[in-house]
Order: C-alpha cells, then structure tokens, then sequence
DNA sequence: TTAACAGTGGAACGGATCGTTCCGCTCTGG
DNA sequence: CCAGAGCGGAACGATCCGTTCCACTGTTAA
C-alpha cells in the first residue's frame, strides 16, 4: 500500500514537516543549530542529512523557497489592472508571505546556486516592472531600492506570536505605503543596488 | 605631571577608546566576542576586564548609555513649543542617534540594574509625553507603541558605511512620519506593551 | 516468509569559539 | 629607585555545533 503508513509515505510527510520546522527555527534565530531544527520537527538529525548535504544546503533551499515565493506573488499582482492596486497588492502579499525575514538575515551564509542566481535575476525584473508602473503616483525621488528596504523595515517588525506579527505589519505596511504615495521629494541620495546587495558576499 | 603622556591619562582615554570600540562592534554583530571589542579598541583583554566585570556588564553599560541618549533627545525635544515639531524632533534625534539598533539586540543578554529601570520609566514617560502632544496631528487610533515600533523599524535600515545608513534613515523616517500623520484610521489592532517588552525578558 | 534495504534516531567525535583568568612586563609617580 | 597600577595576550576550561556513524525498525519485493 501506498496509504499514510508506508515508509515512503511516511519520508514524503517528513519532507514537509522538516522544511516547516526549518523555516519556524531560523525565523526565530538565523543561527540556530542544526539539531534545533531536527527537534522543532519531531525527528531525528538523521532524518535531515539524508534530505540535505549539510547545513548551508538546508539555508540555501529555504532562501530559494523564499524567492520562489517573491516571484509567485509578483507574477500574480502584475495581473491587477490598476498601476497602484498591482503595487500595493505586490509588496502586501511578500509582506504577508514574510519572504524577507527570513532571507536578510541569511544571506551571506551559503553560496547561491546557479539557479538561485537566476531566479533572483527574474525576481528583480518582475519588481522593477510592478515599480515602475507605479512610479507617477508615488513621491519624486522614489526608486526600486526603495521599495526593498520598505520590505526589510516590515521585516524587522516582530512580536512572539506570529499571528500578532502578521497584523502588525499589515498596520506599518500601510503606513509606509501612505507615505510613500505622491508629496515631496524623498530626501537624501536613494540606496544603490551595491547598498542593497551587499549582504550576499560571502 | 597629569598630561597626555601619563599613565592615568592614558587610562582615561581608553575608557572612551574601548566604550567606542564595543559600541561600533556590537553595531556589527551583536554576538561578537569581547575580544573583539579590545581588537578594534586597539587594547588587551585586560584593559577591558579592569573596567568591567564580565561581558554581561559591558552590554549593560553600552544599553544605559543608550537609554540616557534616548532621555536627553526627549528633554530636548519638549522644548519645542509646537507639537509636531516636538514630535517630529524627538523622533528623528532618536533615529539619528541610532539609539535602537544597539539596544534592540542586546536586550535580554544581561539583567538590568536598578538605576537603569528607573531610567527606562523614565524614559518612557517622556516619549508618552510628546506622544500625547502630537496625537491629534496623527492618525486615528495611534497609539505610544506604534511610535517604538517605528523606531525600531528605521533601526532596520543599514548598509556598510554608516554614513550612508543615516542618510537612509532620514530618507524612511521621513516616509514613516508622513504616513503617521492624520489620514485613514490605522489598521488592525495596535501594538500593546507587552509585545513590544518581550526582548527584555531573559 | 524472508532477505534486503531505505529510512531513521541519537550517541559520539573533533573542531571551533569564547568568556575569563593569570602571569609577566612596562612605565609612572612619588 | 622601587612599589604597584595598568596592561598584553597566552592559556584554560566550558560550551556548542556540524557531521559522521552505527544499530535498529518496519516495509516491500520476490
């Protein structure tokens, strides 16, 4: 048989509940040991080095994951009609996925794979493209970097339960979008791409 | 003779050099070892080990005097008779001290002194203050914590040269502050106290 | 029925790290 | 000229963590 006791059936299930227990325990501290995460999910080390080859393959998926996760929403907020609406939809649902608290803080910590490279590539143009439909309604100055930092400071909004977490960023997400939308010019030079990127060097 | 060149004097200005040191390294990576700290102060573990008692001390001292930073921007501020402005300059002082993203950290890594609770009492009565002053300027349903919340937000925001992380962070606070302001009512519940002193629960 | 084996738990290992101590040196100040 | 404050940094002991390894279990295919 091929029912939820089979042995296979059984690894498939791990899968799942290891890449959750993963995410769960690097959100709650990026340095977390390896065996935090084997504990979290109710299984033993074992269990993880036959799925990856060592830690930095563990991170490495779980930020691709995430990235995956970035495209996926902005794929589906370039499909809004309204300029706006695809804006505030896009950095809404990476805000809501909490693609970025995860990624900034593990980044530099694994070499990316070839693929990822890709994918973050594919990434940017979809945000530069949501950005730049935006660009006349929202405040002279404003420039796609912008937009990243706006997610990391949602990021960095965290309470201890993740329910009250989500809410809060929903309230400071508004915020920022409120004040990003057409007024004054931004003050001070934007933050360059290199400003932005630098966490990836290894 | 008390000059530049004897030894008290010497003492003396390494008592800044390491408070300097620990503070920038810290900033970096609030796990450093302390050895760290002598490192880039340029002195030996001993020189450290002579002005405080442990690790735990280090951090205590490096939080209070943030905490006094933050007490001496709030005095400041209250004098400003318009209550925007009040606001306004409490705020960015507070951003551009850069108060929070020591203190955000390291808290929860060593047990409070007395002298340092009352100072936090303190400290939150005078941030309530000005808070209350410019609540009418603000959204509907703002309340003392979203403005903690905000600052720690813009704590959030960091590149490799300093410099240029202050001139971000007058950048977003700015976006932060014009989103504050009276408009829509903020949604979602606000934040309440509890969540936001977690950290400090070792 | 049974032999092979994928999948697993978790002890054990080796290396790295870090806070703290300690000893010997230097240079000052009286 | 010397007692000792101040200091540098090696050394120590305690963790901590990634990874390996091996014994065991239940499944599956013949």
């Amino acid at each position: 048989m091929t029912s939820s006791s089979g042995r296979a059936r059984q690894a498939a299930r791990n899968d799942e509940t290891i890449l959750r227990a993963a995410h769960e325990v690097f959100l709650e501290d990026h340095r977390a040991p390896i065996s935090a995460v084997a504990e979290r999910a109710g299984v033993g080390i074992s269990a993880l080095y036959r799925r990856y080859a060592g830690k930095e393959d563990l991170l490495r998926t779980l930020c691709h994951d995430g990235l995956r996760r970035f495209i996926a929403e902005a794929e589906q907020a370039q499909q809004q009609p309204d300029d706006w609406t695809a804006f505030e939809t896009f950095v809404r649902g990476v805000v809501h996925a909490d693609v970025h608290s995860l990624t900034v803080h593990l980044a530099g910590t694994f070499a990316p794979s070839e693929e990822m490279n890709a994918d973050a590539i594919r990434a940017n143009q979809l945000a530069m493209a949501l950005f730049e439909r935006a660009r006349p309604l929202l405040r002279p100055g404003a420039v796609p970097a912008d937009m990243t930092m706006l997610l990391e400071m949602c990021a960095a909004v965290r309470v201890p339960d993740p329910d009250r977490t989500s809410e809060l960023r929903v309230r400071y997400v508004d915020v920022l979008l409120d004040g990003m939308r057409a007024g004054d010019e931004l003050p001070g030079p934007a933050p360059t791409v290199e400003e932005l990127s630098w966490r990836w060097n290894r």
